[in-house]
DNA sequence: TTGTTGAAGATTTTT
DNA sequence: TCTTCAACAA
């Protein structure tokens, strides 16, 4: 029961009520998970079975986070509570009812290049124009559709969303959305949003479904409330209908994901549906400075629409946030770069405890060259995750293939890789084929000599005796077994084996790695299922964010603002702060895309716990050519008193790369304080009183003289002129001094 | 059917 | 700049 002390009234509050609808409105850096993680702890200490509570969150990031949190203070137990994101969970439970919706239970996933794929298929195939219809955009009405519960027959019915459809120049959306739903089926498979929208058809059609699970799911908690679409709504409103133990948890001011249907509508319907709902409200920050805190909440406030809350800290001011602008993209990632290397210098810092973050991933690539060039390891989470490569998704689809033999996309993607002598037309007349004479794709593969006249018969009869081999030996071996089976027979591995050059070396070391993850997945203990379908499925929903390489290395962290959320840093850095890159100019045109770009902008400051930079760039590279940029204008949204232009706006900007450059001149860093040996009885003095002219020693970058003491708020600063180190600027509070009479 | 070449288009965010 | 796709030659 000691947990309850360490939680302050309103943490404490929102953890004792565990039974009817409650909502948590958590302010960011409030001890959000802290509350949820002892709330499941309470409900089990009370006696409530761990396989009766269901958690969702966002992320399986943070799902994993809160399932370790929980063993901390429960053991072994916390294993048995139903925890993950949305997409996770639900498609563990449709693998079990995916019959009764006409789904086989080995369904496929599609990731989003398999949907786009099938679009760009199907539109092809409707002799539309590729122009008007792109893929990502007939994707992103087809998934707006599916997220609101809209079927197939209702779009085509709906007059609104086809009046919507005809404006837009693209009356035929319905057409392709019933084509690629149709597709999808008959290939056994699914998209992400499916296994939303069919949750939502099982539990509507299936009344003995969703009593079981209402009586499983005793405790339904929901994090990241506030990122929830109508089809996650829906679905927690059924499960709780019986029981209505439900809390959840969000806040308003974080909602970044309005643009893949999140509804904030949902926290309003909330109080709607249970009006003996519970609200507390989480409003202390624990996370950041009072800086960070105040500089967030100037620029939220611009927002109109939000509900009212007041996050407030009793932390301490800390540092200003410090204002960077440079002349170019590439001179942005110079300066963050040095800043970062300063910064852990001055204030024996690891670079675990910085992250870069930016709107756009592009971004990334001069900040890698920047942090490259100064030796600073980094890691980049999301971009083009390992199971984008082609290689890898060549393989999974051999992989996907031996399970579902009717997954059109994977059996498009290998039926003539490596080549066979099936090509593009081949593949028309299959699908042409199978539709006309109302076979699968699949039978009239395996039977092509029925099907096909011609040459082209056998080798497709070939590749499906192949495929089908593979599936009677995943009937007996692990997935280990299996995979490595078919990367040799496959001929995938003979292929990249025979390429040489450096890309083709590293494709083929990649597709070792996969091996290796699918080794490990095996021997993972507390797995069950080895079969290959079930290792599918775990990777399926799986996103580089959720693996962390632990080689003992120190890494500083970039990612996007999105990916960056639930997550915090000691040293956060913020660039491209520009106008038409942050807030992005996709996103000016209506109010509600703008305060959505501002949220963003709130999530990303308040991932700093004690030091936030913003930096940006007059002029940067897009496709090729330079174009002038403009300062953001959220940088001027946060009351100045916050900032510390560091350079001061009008100044030359000449002035601070020379300036900055001279301190990069030593090419290696390491090598900077290289004849200096910190002796082994090095003691810190006090340096409250430290004066300008002491002579004083450091461990890191030797002997020098205090030039200049400078104090601002409750930060001193000792700017120190170091024999072989050159000047520095450090903080008193932090920096470790041996004064030397 | 495969391979080469040149032009066009791409960048918002993610389960 | 880098990737993808259509057109054409072999």
């Amino acid at each position: 029961m000691d947990y309850l002390k360490l939680l302050n009234d309103s943490q404490r509050a929102a953890v004792l009520h565990t039974d009817g609808p409650v909502m948590i409105i958590a302010g960011a850096g409030s001890g959000k998970t802290r509350v949820l993680t002892y709330r499941i702890a309470h409900l089990i200490s009370k006696g409530v079975d761990p396989f009766n509570i269901l958690s969702l969150t966002f992320t399986n990031k943070a799902a994993k986070e809160m399932r370790q949190r929980i063993e901390k203070v429960i053991g072994n137990e916390a294993k048995n509570i139903w925890m993950g994101t949305f997409h996770s969970v639900f498609a563990k439970i449709l693998r079990a009812e995916a019959p009764k919706i006409g789904y086989p239970s080995n369904f496929t996933i599609y990731d989003t290049d398999d949907s786009k794929t099938l679009i760009r298929n199907i539109v092809k195939e409707m002799n539309l124009d590729d122009k008007l219809y792109k893929p990502g955009m007939v994707l992103g009405r087809i998934s707006a559709a599916k997220n609101k519960l809209i079927t197939v027959a209702q779009y085509r019915q709906d007059p609104t969303i086809q009046a919507d459809d005809e404006a837009a120049m693209r009356p035929k959306i319905g057409e392709i959305y019933q084509a690629y739903q149709s597709r999808c089926f008959k290939a056994g498979a699914m998209d992400f949003d499916d296994l939303l929208f069919n949750t939502n058809v099982l539990f509507k059609e299936h009344v003995d479904a969703l009593n079981k699970y209402q009586n499983i799911f005793k405790y339904v908690m929901v994090d990241e409330y506030q990122d929830t679409n109508y089809s996650q709504y829906l679905i927690t409103r059924k499960l709780a209908a019986k029981n209505r133990n439900i809390c959840v948890v969000g806040d308003d001011a974080q909602s970044i994901y309005a643009f893949r249907g999140a509804d904030i509508q949902n926290i309003l319907n909330y109080e709607r549906d249970y009006p003996e709902l519970e609200v507390f409200k989480l409003e202390q920050n624990y996370r950041s400075t009072k800086n960070i805190v105040y500089a967030a909440n100037s620029v939220i406030k611009n927002n109109k629409a939000q509900l009212r809350k007041d996050v407030f800290t009793d932390n301490e001011e800390g540092p200003l946030i410090e204002v960077i602008k440079a002349n170019s993209d590439n001179e942005e990632g110079k300066l963050v770069a040095n800043a970062i290397f300063e910064e852990k210098m001055n204030n024996h810092l690891s670079y675990e405890d910085f992250a870069i973050l930016y709107r756009t991933n592009a971004q990334s690539r001069a900040m890698e060259e920047a942090l490259r060039k100064m030796n600073i390891k980094y890691r980049i989470i999301g971009g083009l995750s390992f199971y984008q490569r082609k290689e890898i998704k060549d393989l999974i689809a051999y992989l996907r293939l031996t399970v579902n033999h009717n997954d059109e996309q994977a059996l498009r993607r290998v039926i003539n890789y490596p080549k066979r002598g099936i090509g593009d037309s081949t593949i028309e007349k299959i699908i042409v084929t199978a539709d006309e004479t109302n076979h699968t794709i699949w039978e009239v593969v395996s039977n092509a000599k029925s099907f096909l006249t011609g040459r082209v018969a056998s080798p497709i009869e070939d590749f499906a005796t192949k495929i089908k081999s593979f599936a009677i030996m995943a009937e007996q071996n692990d997935a280990f077994e299996v995979a490595k089976h078919i990367a040799k027979q496959s001929g995938i591995v003979e292929e990249l084996y025979a390429d040489k050059s450096i890309e083709g070396l590293a494709r083929y070391e990649n597709i070792q790695e996969l091996l290796n993850g699918i080794k490990e997945f095996v021997d993972d203990p507390e797995k069950e299922d080895k079969s290959l379908s079930a290792f599918l499925q775990d990777i399926a929903l799986i996103t580089d964010a959720d693996k962390q390489q632990d080689d003992g290395s120190e890494y500083v962290t970039m990612m996007t603002i999105h990916s960056a959320k639930g997550l915090e840093f000691r040293n956060v850095f913020i660039v491209g702060m520009e106008e038409n890159l942050f807030p992005s100019q996709m996103m000016l045109t209506t109010r509600a895309d703008l305060e959505e770009e501002r949220r963003l902008f709130y999530v990303a400051i308040t991932r700093a716990e004690k030091k936030l930079t913003l930096s940006y760039a007059t002029s940067r590279y897009q496709w090729g050519n330079l174009r002038a940029c403009e300062k953001s204008r959220f940088i001027d949204e946060i009351d100045t008193r916050f900032l510390n232009f560091q350079y001061g706006e009008g100044q030359s900007v000449f002035d601070k790369v020379l300036k900055r450059k001279s301190n990069l001149i030593p090419a290696s860093p390491v090598k900077k304080a290289s004849n200096y040996v910190p002796p082994a009885d090095f003691v810190p003095s006090d340096t409250a009183n430290l004066q300008a002219g002491m002579r004083v020693e450091h461990p890191k970058f030797g002997f020098g003289v205090v030039a200049k003491m400078d104090t601002q708020g409750n930060s001193t600063k000792a700017i120190i002129e170091f024999e072989e180190a050159g000047e520095k600027t450090l903080l008193l509070s932090f920096a470790k001094l041996r004064i030397h009479e």
